[in-house]
DNA sequence: CTATATTTCCTAACAGCGTTAGCAAAGTTA
DNA sequence: TAACTTTGCTAACGCTGTTAGGAAATATAG
């Protein structure tokens, strides 16, 4: 009896709806714009329905959280393989991260909190693990080759992923918008600085 | 008759009640559990009371934001002051930006919005004019008696501030806490690559 | 000193929020 | 057909920021 399955299926489908509708208000109008209410009137059902699919509010933003993660992992993967030199690598995936930051700005505010949530949720993502270890297995391979055998890979991990993020953030706390010129030439200066350092 | 005046002076004290009615709660409860009810029940006067002397929520935060940096520049200003040396002052202000950060938390927070505002605000903040103003007079006096006369120092001041800022929020968004042994070879590991950059 | 005008400040309300309780209807199973 | 389970609703609780309207206190003028 393929009924339990279908019942599966069906709860499924509410449940990616819900995703779904959540998704287009966040486009629409913002994330801090989103509400229970609005979602579930989206979904055509009423707002109770979805706590039968996510405990609370806070859960659907950490879906989004982790989709956010998974695809600048892929974006950062795939930059990535178009090199085999490791500095090449490097300044590939920080052309990728900040160009997907600037492209998936709703995404970029979610997970880096940039209105509100992310403060304990950050150890329940997953994807966070993949993310280090992405651009870290990089940097191992720049060491290796370097001159400068007992650089911490760790340490220079988190100067390359605060320079980035906080020229992003910087930039959006302003005008919001603009990949512009100045802003490519902050990008250029700092990982000029960063892979030379590595190297020598 | 000075009746007048001592309405002014009566309107003033409310209005810096609410303030420290205000920040209190923010110290206790953090900024997100901030309320005009709660405001107000903390200054013994009914909530609307509070919209005679503020437009809105938005402008009590704007209020903080702008005293935030008004602490901060204070204390840029202050480290600056030790040293004759444009490196060495550099290097002051950052370390007296990233205590602040770490010893204001709630100020840290409200000034970036790591919890919602200055999206928009961030244009009627005057003092990060001083802000900017103090830290790219040490980059130009840097540049003056570098080998690399023809360096940018308003680019040279977005990747310091970009990097710092980095580095601090994405630490608060990790355990919080923590000015931890890592951070201070982060912050070293970044601003000895930085400081050569300029000078060379 | 009284009467008018003004300021002060309250209660009540609006419209929204996240979330929970409880019940009615629909669907499933025996 | 009867009993049980799931589904999904309405209504409500306790919050939020903010506004309208009126009562009471205060200040001004005659």
């Amino acid at each position: 009896m393929g009924i339990v399955e279908r019942k599966i299926r069906q709860k499924e489908e509410v449940r990616s709806s819900i995703l779904k509708a959540a998704w287009q208000l966040v486009e629409k109008e913002g994330w801090q714009a989103l509400s229970m209410r609005k979602i579930a009137e989206a979904i055509e059902y009423s707002a109770p329905v979805i706590y039968d699919h996510f405990q609370n509010k806070e859960a659907i933003l950490l879906e989004f959280t982790k989709e956010g993660f998974r695809i600048l992992n892929d974006r950062l993967d795939k930059a990535k393989s178009q090199f085999t030199d490791p500095p090449r690598q490097m300044e590939a995936m920080a052309y990728a991260y900040w160009h997907f930051a600037f492209e998936n700005q709703e995404y970029y505010q979610l997970m880096y909190g940039l209105g509100m949530p992310s403060c304990e949720m950050v150890q329940e993502i997953s994807e966070l693990t993949t993310f280090t270890e992405l651009i870290m297995s990089c940097l191992k391979d720049m060491i290796k080759i370097s001159n400068n055998q007992q650089a911490d890979p760790y340490l220079k991990f988190r100067t390359f992923w605060s320079m980035i993020h906080g020229l992003i953030s910087i930039n959006m706390m302003g005008k919001g918008n603009s990949i512009n010129e100045l802003n490519t030439m902050v990008l250029n200066d700092f990982l000029k600085g960063f892979i030379a350092g590595i190297k020598a």
